[in-house]
Order: C-alpha cells, then sequence, then structure tokens
RNA sequence: GGGCGAGUGGCGGAAUUGGCAGACGCGCCAGACUUAGGAUCUGGUACUUCGGUGUGGGGGUUCGAGUCCCCCCUCGCCCA
C-alpha cells in the first residue's frame, strides 16, 4: 500500500492517497463551515432531504450508496448558486435500542447514544456536505416533547380518538400496523402475526383519505410507482350502502326503530343474487341476532374459533371458509326475500360495515362458503358482449353484464343498474351510493419503552386527559427494567406511571404505551428547519422559507408507511393553521405543489452482496469503515454511483471498487502532470482545441445527466473526458505543453466534486484554483463548441450499414448524398440497381432505398 | 387471478427517444516497464463458416426497430 505518501508533499509525489486527501478536506470543510445553511440568504432555496437513518450500529456499503445519491445532488445545486439545505439526523426510538439493551444489559438511551457517535463520525470519513448544525434526533427529549405536543394538540382537535380494535400482534413485537405486516408476518422477525383485542389510540387519517388521494395528482416530481401504491393503499371505491332488516330482532332495539344490517358493496348490480348474509363474528348484532336465533352458544364457540385464527388469510381468497348460521334472516330491500343470517371467517368488523351481502354467483369468495354449506346460488348478471355464459354453479362469474332475474332492472347494464338501484335506495330510505375507502385509521399506540410515551393521563373521575403544554415532554425513566421482557417496562414502572390529573389535580395514572416511530419520522423534515426552537415546534416562517422538500431520497420500502404519514402530519399542521406551504417550484419546472410536503421523490436501489441485502444479519455487510480505509471515501461514492442507475439494485463486487479506485488515481497523475508542467498558452493548438471541446462536451453531458438521476452515465462521461485528455497529453512533447489542459482539468476538478469531492479538491488546489472547488460555480458550456466541424456520416444501402462519409458540418444535403454516391463501399451496393429513394436524416444518416 | 416494471456481450450496464447496438467500467487476451506482479501503462475484445447474424421467443408497421403495435415465455414488485 502506498500510505506512505502525503498528500502534497515539499516534493510532489505524484500518487494518490486518499487518507490524507480526504482528512484534510474534510477538517477544512468543517472549520470553513462550508455546508451550514443560513435561514437568510439571497441566494435561492434548495431543501435537499435524505431518509434520517436508524442508527443501528455500522454504516455500510449500502448506506454510502444511499447517502452520495443525496450529497451529489445537494453539491450540484450548491455549485449552481443555490442556498442548500442537506441537513441529518437520527431516527433514534425503536426495537433495536431495545433489543440490544436486552441482549446487552444495558440501557436503550446508552447504547443509542453509542450508535449515533459512531454513526456521525462515519458519515464524516464519506464527506457528506450535511449541515450539522441541524441534526434532530428523535429519542432526545427536546425533539419527542414535540411529537408528543403534536399527539395532544391533534388529540384536542379530535383527531386522536381511543377505541378498542382488533390489532396484529406479534409475540416479539407487540402490536403492528397493517402497514408493518407482511403476509401475515412481522416485518422485523418474519413471526407469524395473530390478533388481539386491545384498547388504543387511533388517528383519523381516514378523515383525509380523499385529501391524500387527491394531493398525490400535485406530485409529478414522484414515480408513477409510489402514487400507484399510495393510491392502492388509500383504496377509494365507489359502490352503494344497502339495509337489509332484521324483523326478529326487532325487540332488542329499545327505541323502537327497525334493526337493520347496513352492507356496503361496489356490486349492487348483483343484490338480487343475495342468498344469504354474512357477517363478522363480533358484528354488534351479531349475539342479538344469536339469542333470538337460539345460536348463542354455537356463537361463543365460533368467535373464540376465529379470533385464534391465523391473520395470513384474513385477506387470502383461498382462506378455508367457515361459518355457522345465526337462526335468523333479514329481508332484501329490493324484493322482500328472506335471506339467512351467517357469521363467517371471511367478513371483518372493523373493515366496511362487518356485514356482506353474499351473492354466490357472482363472488368467489361468497361462491366458495355457499359450495361448503349448501347454499343456494342464483344467477343474476349474465356476459352481454357475446361471450359465452358460464355455469354459476360450477364456478362464481365476476364481470360485469346485463341484469337477470332482477325485476324491474333486468337488462340494465352495470352502471344504469348501479344509479337506478342507489337511486332506489336513496329514495326509500334504505341506502344509496357511498364511496369508501381501504385506509385505516393509524394506530399510535406500541406496548414498549424505547418511544415517545403518549401524553395522556387517566383519571378515575375525568376520564382520558392530554397532559398540558407546560409539562411536556412526558420523559421516559431513566432506567429501564427488562427482567420481565414480556411486559413493556413503563407497564411495571409504578413510581413513573403515578400522575397528577391535569382537570382535578387528582391522583391519576399515565398511558404506559409509546407512540409509534412513524409519528417520530412523520414530522422531522419540518424540524430541520428550525432545529433547536425551544418555544413551539418551529416557527412557521422558518418552515415556510424552506418547504417544500425540493428533493427526497430514501428507500422504497417506505413508499406507503413514511411518506403517508408525512403528507397527513404536513395536512393536518395546515388545516389547523400552524404552517403554510405551497410555494413555487425553484426552477419553476413542476406545477404547484398544493400542500405536499415533497416535491421530488427518488427511491434508491439496495446494495447486494452474495446475492442478498446487504444486512448485518445476514453477515454480508462490506463497512464503510474498511471501504475507507481501504479504498477511500472517494472511491466507495464513486463506486455506488457508476455501478448501474441509482434506482436500481447494485451487486457489490471488488473489482468495480477497484475501477473506481483506478479511475481517481488516474485523475491525480494527470492533475498532479498538468499542475507542475510549464504551460504555453500559445502552444499545440490542435491539443488545445480538442480539449477545449471536450470539456464542453464534458460539462454539457455532466450536467444533464446530473439533472436527470442519471448518475452513471455522469461518471462516464467524466471517464470518457479524462480518457481523451489524457490521449491529448501524451502529445504533448515533454516541455511544450498546452495551457489549454489547465483549463481543462480545473473544469473536471468542478465536474467530479459532487461525486469524489475530496479528489476534487486536491485537484482544484494542484490547479491553483480560488478558495473551495465546493463552493465555486459550477460551469457552464457553449453550445456552438458541441458542434464539430467534421462529420461522419453512415451511409445505408436498404437498411444495411455500407459505408461512411466524412463532410464538413455545413454540408448540403445533395452535397452529402453526392459524397454518399461517390464513396467506393456504397457504390459498390449502387451499382447496376435503381435508386428508389435516397433518405437524408442530418448529421445521423443517409440511406438509400434501391432495387434490382 | 389482476396491475405495474424489467429481459441487451463473459459481467454491471450505455444508446440524443425511430437513425452507426454494445458508450463507460469490470473481466479476459496480447505487449511494455532490462527479474517478479493481485501495481502501472499500451493495444485488442458481441458472434461468425467473413457471405452474414445478432438486444428473451414469434409475428407486424417502417427506407430503417433494443426503441412503436399484437401474441407468447421468464423474472421482479404491488394488489387480491
Amino acid at each position: 500500500m502506498d500510505t506512505d505518501n502525503t498528500a502534497r508533499g515539499g516534493q510532489r509525489a505524484g500518487r494518490y492517497n486518499h487518507i490524507a486527501i480526504e482528512k484534510k478536506w474534510q477538517d477544512i470543510w468543517e472549520d470553513r463551515r462550508t455546508f451550514v445553511a443560513p435561514d437568510s440568504d439571497p441566494r435561492p432555496k434548495m431543501y435537499v432531504l435524505q431518509m434520517f437513518p436508524y442508527p443501528s450500529g455500522n454504516l455500510h456499503a449500502g448506506h454510502v450508496r444511499n447517502y452520495v445519491i443525496g450529497d451529489a445532488i445537494a453539491r450540484f445545486w450548491r455549485m449552481k448558486g443555490y442556498n442548500v439545505m442537506h441537513p441529518m439526523g437520527y431516527d433514534s426510538f425503536g426495537l433495536p435500542a431495545e433489543q440490544a439493551a436486552i441482549d446487552r444489559k444495558i440501557q436503550p438511551a446508552d447504547w443509542i447514544d453509542q450508535c449515533i457517535s459512531t454513526a456521525r463520525r462515519q458519515f464524516k470519513r464519506y464527506g457528506f456536505s450535511f449541515d450539522w448544525t441541524r441534526e434532530v434526533n428523535t429519542s432526545a427529549p427536546d425533539y419527542y416533547r414535540w411529537t408528543q405536543w403534536l399527539f395532544t394538540t391533534f388529540y384536542r382537535h379530535g383527531l386522536v380518538y381511543r377505541k378498542q380494535i382488533e390489532v396484529n400482534w406479534c409475540e416479539e413485537h407487540g402490536v403492528l400496523a397493517n402497514d408493518e405486516v407482511k403476509d401475515g408476518a412481522c416485518w422485523r422477525c418474519d413471526r407469524e402475526v395473530s390478533k388481539k383485542k386491545m384498547a388504543q389510540w387511533l388517528m383519523r387519517t381516514t378523515d383525509y383519505a380523499q385529501e391524500l388521494l387527491d394531493g398525490l395528482d400535485d406530485l409529478p416530481g414522484w414515480t408513477q410507482r409510489v402514487v400507484k401504491l399510495q393510491t392502492n393503499w388509500i383504496g377509494r371505491s365507489e359502490g352503494t350502502h344497502a339495509d337489509f332488516a332484521v324483523p326478529a330482532i326487532k325487540d332488542s332495539c329499545p327505541d323502537g326503530s327497525e334493526p337493520v344490517l347496513r352492507i356496503y358493496t361496489t356490486r349492487v348490480d348483483t343484490i338480487f343474487g343475495c342468498t344469504f348474509m354474512a357477517v363478522a363474528p363480533d358484528h354488534p348484532l351479531a349475539e342479538a341476532m344469536a339469542t333470538i336465533g337460539g345460536s348463542t352458544g354455537q356463537l361463543a364457540t365460533f368467535q373464540e374459533e376465529c379470533a385464534s385464527e391465523d391473520v395470513r388469510f384474513k385477506v387470502a381468497e383461498e382462506k378455508p371458509k367457515r361459518g355457522i348460521p345465526l337462526g335468523v334472516s333479514c329481508v332484501n330491500p329490493f324484493n322482500g326475500e328472506e335471506v339467512p343470517v351467517w357469521a363467517t371467517n371471511y367478513v371483518v368488523s372493523d373493515f366496511g360495515t362487518g356485514a356482506v351481502m353474499a351473492v354466490p354467483a357472482h363472488d368467489t369468495r361468497d361462491h366458495a362458503f355457499a359450495k361448503e354449506f349448501g347454499l343456494p346460488i342464483r344467477e343474476v348478471v349474465v356476459p352481454d358482449d357475446g361471450s359465452e355464459r358460464g355455469d354459476v354453479q360450477a364456478e362464481a362469474w365476476t364481470g360485469k353484464g346485463v341484469c337477470v332475474n332482477s325485476g324491474e332492472f333486468d337488462n340494465m347494464d352495470f352502471h344504469t343498474a348501479k344509479a337506478a338501484m342507489d337511486n332506489w335506495l336513496m329514495k326509500h330510505h334504505k341506502g344509496g351510493s357511498a364511496v369508501q375507502y381501504r385506509l385505516r385509521d393509524w394506530n399510535m399506540g406500541r406496548q414498549r419503552f424505547w418511544g415517545a410515551p403518549i401524553p395522556m393521563v387517566h383519571c378515575q373521575g375525568c376520564g382520558w386527559q392530554p397532559v398540558p403544554d407546560s409539562e411536556l415532554p412526558v420523559r421516559l425513566p431513566s432506567e429501564a427494567d427488562y427482567s420481565d421482557i414480556r411486559v413493556s417496562p413503563l407497564a411495571n414502572d409504578e413510581d413513573w406511571k403515578r400522575a397528577k390529573c391535569p382537570a382535578c389535580g387528582g391522583q391519576a395514572e399515565r398511558d404506559t404505551d409509546t407512540m409509534t416511530t412513524f409519528m417520530c419520522s412523520a414530522w422531522y423534515f419540518l424540524r430541520f428547519c428550525d432545529p433547536h426552537n425551544e418555544q413551539r415546534i418551529f416557527d412557521p416562517a422558518k418552515v415556510a422559507a424552506w418547504m417544500p422538500v425540493d428533493y427526497y431520497i430514501g428507500g422504497q420500502e417506505h413508499a406507503v408507511g413514511h411518506l403517508l404519514y408525512s403528507r397527513f402530519i404536513t395536512m393536518v399542521l395546515q388545516k389547523l393553521g400552524y404552517l403554510e406551504l405551497s410555494r413555487p417550484d425553484f426552477a419553476g419546472e413542476l406545477p404547484k405543489l398544493g400542500n405536499e410536503p415533497f416535491r421530488r421523490l427518488f427511491n434508491q436501489g439496495m446494495v447486494y452482496k452474495d446475492g442478498a441485502k446487504m444486512s448485518k444479519s445476514k453477515g454480508n455487510v462490506v463497512s464503510s469503515d474498511e471501504l475507507a480505509d481501504e479504498y477511500g471515501a472517494d472511491t466507495a461514492r464513486i463506486f455506488g454511483l457508476f455501478g448501474g442507475p441509482a434506482d436500481q439494485d447494485l451487486e457489490w463486487t471488488t473489482s468495480g471498487v477497484e475501477g473506481g479506485l483506478r479511475f481517481l488515481r488516474r485523475v491525480y497523475r494527470l492533475g498532479d502532470a498538468v499542475a507542475n508542467a510549464d504551460n504555453n498558452p500559445d502552444s499545440l493548438p490542435e491539443a488545445a482545441e480538442s480539449a477545449v471541446r471536450a470539456r464542453h462536451r464534458a460539462v454539457a453531458g455532466v450536467t444533464e445527466d446530473l439533472t436527470n438521476w442519471r448518475f452513471n452515465t455522469a461518471i462516464a462521461k467524466q471517464m470518457e473526458y479524462l480518457n481523451e485528455l489524457e490521449k491529448l497529453w501524451q502529445q504533448c512533447s515533454e516541455t511544450d505543453h498546452s495551457g489549454a489542459f489547465r483549463v481543462a482539468l480545473t473544469s473536471f476538478a468542478q465536474l467530479l466534486s459532487p461525486f469524489a469531492p475530496h479528489v476534487a479538491e486536491e485537484l482544484w488546489e494542484m490547479l491553483g484554483g480560488p478558495g473551495l472547488c465546493a463552493d465555486s460555480e459550477w460551469p457552464i458550456h457553449d453550445p456552438s463548441m458541441l458542434i464539430e466541424s467534421t462529420l461522419e456520416i453512415p451511409v445505408q444501402v436498404n437498411g444495411k450499414l455500407r459505408g461512411r462519409i466524412s463532410v464538413p458540418a455545413n454540408a448540403t444535403q445533395e452535397q452529402c448524398i453526392a459524397a454518399a454516391r461517390n464513396n467506393d463501399d456504397v457504390a459498390r451496393w449502387l451499382e447496376g440497381k435503381e435508386v428508389l429513394k435516397e433518405i437524408f436524416v442530418p448529421g445521423r444518416m443517409i440511406t438509400f432505398v434501391v432495387k434490382g
């Protein structure tokens, strides 16, 4: 290894020493506060945000790649003259700290502090242009104080409520949100998820379902993929409510009103085919119906069975169908027909209305159930496009066609029937058209210690009370007792639980749940705008000055959860008057943004090694420190960007990294040679001319690629530029060098700066550039310099390449075609043939179409 | 089952959006550096029977298709 060289000793060593160079420039950037973003500045603002990490140990090559993407963007726009805010922080509440605490018998806070120190140090080794003065840490009391404030504020506005709900339960990780369950298993540990009834705090995200959906239209800077995922997750459907009366339990309704089972369906056109009613085992009327129907015992047994059922089947079509008849009937509002009510395992109480009209002829689940229990199947819709009518007794037909066996609605197609039936229901006060969303209210609570305590206090007399702002934060106790890992240490901490009721001053008890970490990360991008405010969550003027985020970069695993919650919080804060967004785009490039926090979203790919995602548990990590030691941060940065498109996964290869190192060494070597040569501005005009052209070409190409997330080709273009400069340099004699190389390499340093900033600074300094390369103004190209004086144009005959001609760039069509005809290689193919057509694509191609 | 995305040398990947397929890098081959090379440099590198053939397979549109249209296969993600 060549570590004995100094970066630039008294004698120019001529060897690239990454260790010395990288440390040198990191210190200089820090001393000069190069990347601190001032709140007020004449330059236009640019907010470049990267999803902050969970600091759980060592950064590895995967993290490096992620953060290099945003860093290249941030550095580029800084040089383009923007006041760039590029902050970093830590999403430090959550399970890994707790697991580490249990495993190592230390406190989560201590463990996370160590991890944060390590992460900060490792980040700094990579020269990321973060504004460290804005660092936030979600588990610090001065941060979670405001997470709690959000909770109580939202509570006071009626957006948080408490409800007994069925939750996804993982034995290891407690309550999981729907988006934390993947294929019926816990997203963290793959353990099977079961169901459990618990009282939980819920956020009324469903109130904003339509706004969350509409807002997606304002996001052309997002990938279609993510927009689609969120659209599906919100899951708007336009259907119908219909009420089926249950006369048998009329007596159990004290006010004498008629008890009804309200159903929601998107296929009201099939309602005449309803042959039974399926309700959730815990439907509010289930017990009343069972009592009258004499099935109380069976229902109780069935409820227990369902409660222990694997949630994996909850959504799956293949779920084994089970159910019991409740012994009563309900009445189809349209035809007055009485159909039996069944409690089934394929209808859930907290989705929709908890009751489903079962139409076995036209729904696969209902069909399977009807087959299982011998219930009738009645066809009420048939194809109207000439396709064959199948046997609905054998298989459900779920297509849309025209109604049959449907009384006055016969022969109507789907849309006509739906409109007519909705109308009919509305007129008879038995329902009507309705919109439903798949989105659920957001469960805020986790039965865990390492999170922001939910700032609610329960008083026997006054009920639940929010903790007053003046008493925030509700701090975690300094010690967590993990002797019983089945219970959250908070729930066992009697001292901590004891509280005074904010309303009556009497004795009360704290909520022992902590908030989902999604809440902590749903507003950190706002705090970055005003990270040290002790008076309030943030100054709206500062937020308005920095928001929205212009570039948001992170993993696509957050496509739904984090991004949806962040959008929700931003929306609500605006509605409540705590902030106001809506600014024009920084470049006028994208249209209005409405109230959305993130203008452009980029999902980077992951780094793989040995065929698996790089992760500690797989044991295939390449640590960022080792990488920086052995190859250097700049090399690792180049590798991460050059290996392929940034949104695709990248396979780690040692040889790829070495290629990056070779490139930087060559850069350094040429820079060193040029810096030390006597430069004669008048010598070698051809080489100078070529170098100048190459420079303009590189500037144009790299700039364009950088604005389109094409880092791999941006670097390829710099490699081409370097190849060309090296070649030209070799054409010079030992003593007679052109001054053009100095200019060419100075621009090279600038183009390289977003990718390999340390080498770039070193190069800049060698060549005598003023100040810092990072502070220099991004080069611009002269389009006229991209035009070559002679062009080589391919010539085709009948679509096959037959020759090439060299013509002056300003040659006319006639001149080009004449030159093509005269070309020996081409003439051979034209000889004795009749030319039917000559096609001339200026500067690109000449084609002859011949016959004979 | 439905929706979306992808399929290009030995490998990662380029291709101004219908105009020279394989940029750039890795790997490999040959040569140079008076010994050595897991360092560095230079040159070569899709296949080929030298006619041609080539972007998962088959058809189509076009003077011209990796790119557009239709069918099929494989893989990935999301939804059911």
